[in-house]
DNA sequence: CTGAAAGCGCTAACAG
DNA sequence: CTGTTAGCGCTTTCAG
């Protein structure tokens, strides 16, 4: 190993002939410089492979353009990450985050413990980060917001929040959902998902207001508590459907779970659409190549990532954005 | 805001009557100083929500606890991160990075330009990185190996390799999951993948060997050109179904696109696997709970993150660990 | 337009 | 056991 110590910024000046300032202008773009000796400069650290040293940069500057990503996980569980719809997501925010120019820090939290990445925040490694998950732990988020740590929340608008977040207008969303399968013709209509918190919530809430809107009784032994894991929702469903009892039309709390509840349907021989027509919600990848396709309701990603981003960097500037609801849009397949 | 400067280590060295340097060591565990004198700064740091800046402490000690998840993508592609396998893969390591108390900063990046991400370790951003990618470009990956730029890839180990790969036995797996097929009774096995390179090529000569192996011919039209995108391979599954092959036996390159043909095949009212018997690969969630559940090979996850941790530490040490095949595995479900 | 000098927040000798 | 001192690699006034 003849060069073991890195090239530095020293070096290059030597180089050109130059202090370190007329580099670091150089670098940086100044004005105050005179372009040929700026270009030569450059010419001369591309040569030599030289990049800024980000964390020295940092430092000096009292800048940090590193961003985190936090996705909790429940200690039990294997991983939450499973859901498509997760991925999709991580990926539109890390591509947002990179053409504005920002490092992404991925991190996982014990969602029982949300508060410990307040640490990531403290110790100077993220100027700010957007948590990505679909549990509700509205006073642990509030706590971190009372804590002055800039924070973003994909998910539900609650009440008394101290935070910002944005998502998709879910009882919008489960209205939507829930009257289509109406439209359709569908009378019994079962919904599938965790109706009790989170964004599930405002999507039951949804679909009983469709179910009102339209004359129809809300029937405790339709409404199927699943939570959003595939092998739990056919469990659920598997439940449900020993019952006997007869339904028409299934709305379901995400893609995932409804993909494998049409696979429990199809196993008893039950057909889809024909015999009870199936919608999903999230729009994942997945759906559109399901069997049979899947009618869902959209959230849009893209425009989710950008608006995260964008409030994101609003908190970083100290402001106190509100909170936003994306709409949501239906898609229809031939599931419903 | 009262207080808008965050509180810094000299703040506690006032507060506990100490200089810095005395809570420096107290923070990091010294050996060489009182006990109570230790316990009492912790308490006071922990009481002010104080936190050590990571960037500072880097820059002042030399190291750096930050990897690199750098995933390649497709400019024209929307984003290869679709594969539930990559997701696992990522939530992987990012547990072993936690455990082994590194950060995980996660980049994407043009595929046909891998040598960008050069820039990510000669800023001083991360002190190595993994690339994890079904795609072969091995010069580019050489080229960066050749930088000194500490690396490890996920997948398959090529001839003339200057880097350190992790992988799993792609020529066993399929060995293996061609086999199975046979012992089934298959006689007429068609491979779905894109045979021609990267890890599901050494999956298709293990389907050649085991054909072989077991007196069978190895017969071009029925290997099935496809990439690991579900519309792609169901169509490719379409246009091969269309020509009327007849076959009892498939062999896919993924779960996902294994899951995706079998849904071809039950739309065309083929039964799985009384008509054709179906083997994926990966062992993704989603093929545990299919229609029906997908038999396929499993590449050890947990195992593949901890080894890609460890040879990446290695090389970051300066050595040159060699690469590695892990040993995959037969799992049988339903569909063979 | 360019250089000298003073730190950003912290750690690691080196003395006490 | 603890404090003093000198920087890590860079940016940025402030003078030239």
């Amino acid at each position: 190993m003849l060069d073991k110590r890195k090239i530095q910024m020293a070096d290059i000046a030597k180089l050109a002939g130059v202090s370190t300032a007329t580099v670091s202008r150089a670098l940086n773009g100044s004005e105050a410089i005179r372009p040929e000796t700026r270009e030569r400069i450059q010419a001369l650290a591309q040569a030599h492979q030289y990049t800024v040293h980000a964390g020295a940069k940092n430092l000096r500057s009292g800048e940090n353009r590193t961003l985190g990503l936090v996705i909790p996980y429940r200690a039990h569980l294997p991983m939450q990450l499973t859901d498509p719809f997760f991925l999709a997501m991580m990926g539109q925010l890390a591509d947002a985050m990179t053409a504005a120019q920002y490092d992404l820090l991925l991190s996982r939290v014990d969602a029982d413990h949300l508060d410990e990445c307040a640490a990531l925040y403290d110790s100077g490694r993220v100027a700010g980060m957007v948590m990505v998950g679909q549990w509700d732990h509205h006073d642990q988020l509030n706590a971190l917001a009372m804590r002055r740590v800039p924070l973003v929340v994909w998910g539900a608008m609650l009440p008394d929040q101290l935070y910002c977040s944005v998502g998709s207008d879910n009882f919008s969303g489960g209205f939507q959902a829930t009257s289509h399968l109406i439209h359709k013709g569908c009378r019994q209509i079962a919904f599938l998902g965790d109706f009790k918190s989170g964004e599930a919530k405002f999507r039951f809430d949804g679909y009983c207001q469709a179910l009102q809107t339209n004359s129809l009784a809300l029937r405790q032994e339709l409404c199927i508590q699943s939570p959003y894991t595939p092998l739990e929702a056919q469990q659920a469903m598997h439940a449900f459907c020993d019952k006997g009892i007869q339904i028409d039309g299934l709305f379901a709390a995400s893609d995932l779970i409804a993909i494998n509840a049409m696979g429990v349907l199809n196993a008893r021989g039950l057909k889809v659409p024909d015999d009870i027509a199936v919608i999903g919600y999230d729009d994942v990848d997945a759906s559109r190549h399901s069997f049979p396709p899947l009618s869902t309701i959209r959230q849009p990603l893209d425009l989710a990532a950008r608006a995260l981003l964008e409030s994101l960097q609003e908190v970083m500037r100290g402001g106190q954005p509100a909170s936003r609801q994306l709409s949501s849009e239906l898609v229809v397949r031939t599931s419903a």
